[in-house]
DNA sequence: CAGTGAGCGAGCTTCCGCTTGACTT
């Protein structure tokens, strides 16, 4: 066999790493953590010393069994998992699962993938830090006891089944508090005025517009204004001329990388995971999971080739970027291309996009600045002391411009003005007061949380994407998209010498994409923060990690830690059990005028509700679902009354009932056990009558008589429908494209189960989800399987449902 | 796709970080 063995955490560096070392040595990977706490039961005695029970996870099994075999037989073991605290503890746990030997065990780290940094690593090898170890193992039991003493009262108090831990419960609490600082925010109007100018210079004409130095907050101000504007006039009083530079960003980090493919693409979290994934494996670019925005020498000298090379000299700048977060780990480089002179790669067109990203993050990172000439001008006004100003700016060299646009170009910035003069005066053409108002704070993008988790040290890379998810899973929060509000707003103008005054409308308060906390997880944020204030902290994180560099540093003893954590932890976990009220968010907002009784808002075994009447009367209470949009802290009386007045009976058709009520789609008409949706901007539910009803379920059924163009009647039917996208094959629930020189009428059976079978046979590139039940029966969720939110965690459990 | 809402109450749920699973829709 082999004299060496190498051991990484991922398969993919192996596979590289295996190319740079000669024949007698093997690399192989433990695909991350081999062993973790017991995944049911709490895992730590805490009697004793909170000693741990790791046990090696099911999904390990296979590998641990085949590197003890290796390593049987190796002369050398080279643990070369990353250098962090987790990479340290991976090396330990090996060593103490495989019953590896001091003498032929060596410790090495690497930063980059390169043939000299592993050659110089395997001259220095050192052992493994049991420090750094034990700091890992406080991490970990700190974060179970958390989660799994936590979790278990929020579902005696709350809900079954909802969680709580250091990361989760500090995201759901920022959503929480955005959404309660937009709810109370009250939006402030105020006046921004611009004028359009006139001026020739030199036989030329030339027209541009600035903007008034005062903002007006009454129209009356603003009437005056445009009053006395009639009779102004205008003349430049300083034109003032200098350079300006902007400066590229560093290269990609996880977050940064979410974040920008987020902007640009539209892309999720765990979309960008996905898709940069793909690209690691298949050897396009370096290591996805990265806090570090250091690039490698190599990195930094083929870039400079590629820059001086397809740009020249004057485009090149070397740079080494310094990681501002205190909380980085930097086991790793910043997410770059492996090959610097590929500007394209990857298979699909998410791969192709994303990669293109990052090449041109990496090489504008490495290239000279972009010069600006910017232009400021105030122009004086005769009859007022207020003025107008205008900047302009004159890109002078584009620098690192040339391949990367910044996302947040106000478009303000790339206007061309005209060659003015101190004292050239000028015509006021027009001047226009456009009514403005100020702004919520923003709600969260998924990747707008990362960043604000990050930035409070929270989460790891590795995580990122999980946390969003899990957020989402447990139901503290949801991404939606919302239709904005139309408003109206004033817009005043200065024409001719006439004054207009117009009322305009904009809509307003649209939102794609965004997190909305739920009912659920504010009432377990207002839950967690009441009792748990100290761990809702958005500092707690830092702190504790604070203590945990002083375990790796030696200076503090990882179970003296805990145990201080842990005692007065355990203790208010006790009190909160034994004296806090279940809660549900109950709101008591009035009487219900037609029956006398009381109707209350809280949260149900199915969500939040409305009810009218008490549990424990006779007759028994009435319920009601609250809406998407309608949440349990800010719903008033009459809209939760009228949540009671659907379902809606309508009147009979064709000798059945027709009701009317609003479902998770949005309004429909019921009739027959069927579904008809309300056509949205003109239906109203409460008010739609039995014609229109009848109507609605007419046009349904003229509109599926014209979908099906044919039906082929056997155990499994095969139908020709037409679609939104012409007309395609329907069977077994999986559709078909009709060939575009067939005609779908003439199509006979056969014909069309060829065009089944042809389908069906190439197997698709595209992966798609798989649950990793072998066994395991088939157990047909009615939810339909969710492509990728549900490859994330796996289920372990699934036995049962 | 769009019902439900304190039935006796078993036994279940849960954390954060490392990594990628592979045969069904």
């Amino acid at each position: 066999m082999e004299d060496n063995l190498v051991i990484v955490e991922s398969p993919a560096k192996a596979k590289t790493i295996e190319k740079f070392l000669g024949k007698e040595y093997v690399v192989k990977s433990s695909f991350g953590h081999i062993r973790d706490l017991s995944k049911k039961k709490l895992g730590i005695d805490v009697e004793n010393d909170y000693k741990p029970n790791y046990e090696v996870s099911p999904d390990k099994k296979k590998i641990v069994s085949e590197l003890r075999k290796l390593t049987k037989n190796a002369k050398t073991v080279w643990i070369a998992s990353d250098e962090d605290r987790e990479g340290e503890a991976i090396a330990w746990h090996l060593f103490d699962e495989l019953k590896l030997k001091k003498e032929n065990t060596k410790r090495i780290v690497f930063h980059e993938i390169t043939k000299k940094a592993i050659l110089k690593s395997i001259e220095n090898p050192r052992g493994i830090n049991l420090e750094i170890v034990n700091a890992q193992q406080a991490r970990r039991i700190l974060d179970r006891l958390v989660g799994f003493e936590l979790s278990p009262i929020l579902w005696k108090k709350i809900k079954p089944s909802l969680s709580a831990g250091r990361v989760q419960s500090v995201a759901v609490r920022l959503l929480v508090e955005r959404e309660r600082e937009i709810i109370a925010f009250k939006n402030e109007a105020f006046y921004k005025l611009s004028a359009l100018f006139n001026v020739s210079i030199s036989d030329k004409t030339y027209e541009f517009k600035a903007d008034l130095s005062k903002r007006f907050d009454k129209k009356k101000e603003v009437l005056e204004f445009l009053e006395t504007s009639k009779s102004s006039t205008y003349k430049v009083a300083d034109v003032i001329k200098k350079p300006t530079k902007k400066s590229p960003l560093a290269p990609f980090t996880t977050s940064t990388l979410q974040q920008e493919a987020s902007r640009k693409f539209n892309f999720s979290v765990s979309q960008t995971m996905m898709v940069a994934q793909k690209l690691y494996e298949s050897g396009k670019i370096t290591y996805m999971r990265t806090d570090s925005v250091n690039l490698s020498d190599f990195a930094l000298a083929a870039s400079k080739d590629v820059i001086v090379s397809n740009y020249g000299d004057e485009y090149s700048k070397t740079r080494k970027f310094k990681t501002k977060s205190k909380s980085a780990q930097e086991a790793h480089e910043a997410i770059r291309p492996t090959s610097l002179d590929k500007m394209t790669a990857g298979g699909s067109d998410a791969e192709k996009k994303l990669y293109q990203l990052i090449w041109k993050r990496t090489i504008a990172s490495q290239m000279s600045e972009a010069k600006f000439e910017k232009t400021n001008i105030n122009i004086d006004i005769s009859n007022s002391d207020y003025k107008f100003l205008t900047t302009g700016e004159v890109l002078k060299f584009d620098g690192f411009l040339k391949v990367y646009e910044i996302s947040e170009s106000n478009d303000n910035s790339k206007i061309l003005l005209p060659p003015l003069s101190k004292n050239d005066v000028l015509d006021m053409n027009t001047v226009n007061a456009i009514q403005r108002f100020t702004h919520h704070p923003a709600r969260y993008t998924e990747a707008a949380l990362v960043k604000k988790l990050e930035e409070l040290g929270i989460g790891r890379p590795s995580t990122y994407a999980p946390i969003i998810s899990t957020v989402q899973k447990r139901g503290y929060a949801l991404k939606e998209n919302r239709d904005g509000e139309m408003r109206e707003y004033n817009f005043v103008s200065l024409v001719n010498n006439n004054i207009i005054d117009e009322i305009k409308t904009e809509t307003t308060g649209a939102e794609k994409s965004k997190l909305f906390p739920t009912d659920i997880g504010i009432v377990v944020n207002d839950f967690l923060v009441e009792y748990f204030k100290d761990i809702l902290d958005f500092n707690f994180t830092a702190s504790v990690e604070k203590e945990f560099d002083e375990i790796a540093n030696g200076n503090l003893v990882w179970n003296k830690m805990i145990d201080k954590f842990y005692k007065p932890f355990h203790k208010k976990v006790e009190e909160t059990l034994e004296n806090s009220e279940r809660k549900s968010g109950e709101r008591k907002l009035g009487i219900d005028k037609a029956s006398g009784k009381e109707l209350l808002v809280r949260i149900g075994r199915y969500g939040p509700m409305a009810q009218i009447g008490k549990t424990d009367d006779e007759e028994k209470p009435r319920y009601a679902k609250l809406t998407r949009e309608q949440h349990i802290e800010t719903i008033t009386l009459q809209e939760a009354l009228d949540l009671f007045r659907l379902p809606r009976l309508v009147g009979e058709y064709e000798d059945k009932e027709v009701s009317v009520a609003i479902g998770r789609f949005g309004p429909y008409v019921k009739h027959d056990n069927k579904f008809f949706s309300l056509k949205k901007g003109v239906d109203d539910p409460y008010t739609v009558s039995k014609d229109r009803s009848i109507e609605i379920i007419e046009e349904k059924r003229e509109y599926d008589r014209k979908k099906t163009i044919k039906v082929f009647d056997q155990e499994i039917p095969i139908k020709i429908l037409n679609g939104r996208w012409g007309p395609y094959i329907s069977y077994n629930k999986k559709n078909f494209k009709i060939p575009k020189n067939v005609e779908p009428e003439s199509l006979s059976l056969e014909a069309c189960l060829e065009i089944i079978n042809a389908v069906a046979e190439p197997k698709k590139t595209k992966p798609k989800t798989n649950t990793k039940a072998k066994a395991k029966t088939k157990t047909k969720t009615k939810a339909k399987t969710k492509a990728k939110a549900k490859t994330k965690t796996k289920t372990k459990t699934s036995k049962k449902e």
